[in-house]
This record gives structure tokens, C-alpha cells and sequence, in this order.
DNA sequence: AGAGGATGTGACTGGGTGGTCACACCATTG
DNA sequence: CAATGGTGTGACCACCCAGTCACATCCTCT
């Protein structure tokens, strides 16, 4: 948490270290983002970053927050659509898809942060919250008969979220709507031919 | 590509330098292992690793192509396969399970590797080229009739590589055989309830 | 024995890092 | 006016790094 003379400072101010930081997290994991490049960037004292944050992790973890914070604003509402589990996870990827190019700095330090062997812990939490919304998605399109009962839902949720997080990594690449369409189509469909087409 | 005095050594040394390197880079990506440490694990001098190698790169690459080497002997046991494409892939997670689980530190290192930013046309290239083999067999499990035939090559290559990447990440956290059946099973039925059944 | 080339060595260089601290500044009080 | 306390500052500290180099050591061949 900053200190509250952080929250003090002259919004322009403040919105300029928060700039450079999110640049500096965005561009460098944790262990090689520069607190020196930082201050540089947006023409502070070193000396003042310690008066607004402990250290260079809780200017970390603030910027981690701002960066998911920003990122449940898009994906909370494909959980909140009432429609059938296929549309939901289209659309949770599209709405990933969507912040990822509105915010790619912010992408990248979500990113970053996801991939780091820092604060294991804090990720790992985040990871079962996910898994717990999925879950529960998950057991009701199985009851509603939409989805293959004869699955393993560990093992759906893993698939998920691995090609999830690959798709968001690729979007600097360029991939498309059509892409994460054809994408969620090998899921619905897996590889297997249909007899039934 | 290390100088010619590395060859010259004495293989018991040349191993202490290869396993005090190998664990270095894989505690650390490149960017944060440290030389220092390295030399400090296997009791030579500093000035020595640069008679060995030209410079932290080039130990670098050399400790990368020794992993990916000894994973090929596993993963290429795969593709030789004269089976389904199921069979194949199926032995092709497999395999990069038995890898990770015989060479944790080789794998770590390829991990690593793989998930760094320096050096990104190496890491392209090689994608490329598994990229190509595993089209040309979908190609062919399509002709055969086993596969699908609506959905995007390009999108089944990355679903399975996503999913691999993944399943190898995490086989470190206990993954074992029949979880990697059921992840294919995902993948090959598919999420959607098939009428067939 | 001596010469010469290959190899081993670790103190050192220049540059980077996160974090500190004595001091300067400034606004609000009494 | 003076005093107080929150805020800004950048030189500085201790530490770490990749890479160098003058020198020591060893081996082989003459």
C-alpha cells in the first residue's frame, strides 16, 4: 500500500509516476524493472518515491493492482451475461481480447506479474478464484445438457485457461476476432470428426 | 559456441561447469543469472569461463541446445510413431512429461528459454519448425478421416500448443498420467455434448 | 635445462542497482 | 517574526554484475 502522501501529491503528479511505473513493469518482469529508470522517466527524486511507497515491491503490487483492476472492469461482464456457457467464454476471451488493446501496457504488466516467480502465494490465489467462477459455470452447462458430461472439469478448466492465456499473449501478433472464434471452435468441437455431421 | 579450451578439459571439470550452469539458468532467466554465482558453484576462476565461452550468451546458448537436445531423444520418439494422430500426440505429452520429470533442472532451462525476451528470432524459428511438423500431420489425419475437417489448422496447432506448454509448466506441481488423458480428452471430444453419444 | 605456448587466476574496472539521509524548501501555525 | 512539521532532493552507501588483464603456472618440445 503507498503511503498516504502518495495520495496527497498533485493528481498530475501522481498520474505521471504511475505513467513511468506502469511503462517501467510493462516493458521489465519485477527483478529488472529499475526504480532509477522510473524516477528518471517522470522527473522525480529518487528520495521522493520513498516518501509515497515502502519500497519497489509495493510500488509494484499497487501498479499490479491498478493493472487488474482495470482488466475485471472489461471481463466481469461476460460473467454477468445470461447466455449459454459457449457465448460466455467467447466472450470472456473477447473482452480480454478488448483490454489487451485498449491497455496494452497494463496487458503486459498483468502479464508480467502472471509469469513472475515473485509472490507465488498472491498468483496462485488469483488462480483458484478463477478456477471457482469457471467451475461453477462449468457444473450448470453440464446440467442444463449443453456440455459433455464425461469430462474431467479440472481438466476443462485447465485447457481454458492455458489457451486463454496464449491468446492474450499472441495479441501484439495480431490476432483477430475471427481468430479466437476459430480458436473456441476446437474447443466446442475438439478434434475428434462428429459422426453426427 | 564455446572455444575450443572448453573441449580441451578435463570431463570432470567440463561437468562441473555444465551442471553449476545448468542449475544457474535454470533458478534464473538469463537476464538475472549471475556468473559470478555459476563460477563460485563449480570452484574455478572467473577468468577461466571466459577461455571456455565468449561471454554469458554464449554459455547461455550452449546450456539451452544441451537441454533441447536431451529433450529431442524424448519427444522425437513421438512423431516416429507409425500410429493415430491421438496415439501420437497423446506420447507426445508424454514424453515431455518423462523429460521434465527425469531432467527437472534441462527443463527448467528450456522453459526459461522459452518464455525469455532476449534472442526472440531463435525462439520464433523454433516454433516455426514444430509448428510445421505438427500441421503436416494434421494435414494427414484430416485426409485419413480421423480429424475434423471445419476446423482452422492454424487454431488447432495453437490450442495444442498452448495446452502443452502449459501441461509441462505444471508437472512440476504433480501433473500426472491419467490428468494428461483426461486434458486430451478435452481436446479430442471437444466441450460441446456430442448427439452420437 | 630452457623456451614458448596454452591455460589458470582473482583483483580490478566501470557501471548498474535499491535504498538512505542530511539538508533544503515551504506552508501553516502561534 | 519564529517555530513546527510535512515534503522534495540528489549525493551517497553497500552491494552486485559482466568482463579484463597482468601475472602465475604448467606442459611440451627442443
Amino acid at each position: 500500500m503507498p503511503k498516504v502522501t502518495f495520495f496527497n501529491l498533485d493528481p498530475e503528479k501522481r498520474q505521471a509516476v504511475v505513467e513511468a511505473s506502469v511503462k517501467e513493469f510493462a516493458e521489465h518482469p519485477y527483478e529488472q524493472a529499475s526504480l532509477s529508470r522510473i524516477v528518471e522517466n517522470c522527473g522525480i527524486a529518487k528520495g521522493s518515491m520513498y516518501q509515497y511507497f515502502e519500497d519497489k515491491l509495493d510500488l509494484y503490487l499497487y501498479i499490479v493492482d491498478l493493472a487488474y483492476e482495470q482488466k475485471r472492469t472489461y471481463v466481469s461482464q461476460a460473467f454477468s451475461l445470461d447466455a449459454d456457457i459457449f457465448t460466455v467464454l467467447d466472450e470472456y476471451y473477447r473482452q480480454s481480447y478488448l483490454f489487451a488493446k485498449d491497455f496494452p501496457l497494463l496487458h503486459q504488466v498483468a502479464n508480467n506479474f502472471w509469469d513472475s516467480r515473485v509472490l507465488l502465494p498472491q498468483i496462485e490465489e488469483g488462480r483458484i478464484d478463477r478456477s471457482r467462477d469457471f467451475l461453477k459455470f462449468l457444473e450448470v452447462a453440464i446440467a442444463s445438457g449443453a456440455v459433455n458430461p464425461n469430462l474431467d472439469p479440472q481438466a476443462v478448466f485447465f485447457v481454458y485457461h492455458a489457451v486463454g492465456k496464449d491468446l492474450v499473449d499472441h495479441f501484439e501478433q495480431g490476432a483477430n476476432d475471427e481468430y479466437i472464434g476459430q480458436v473456441l471452435d476446437v474447443l466446442r468441437y475438439g478434434l475428434q470428426v462428429r459422426k453426427e455431421d
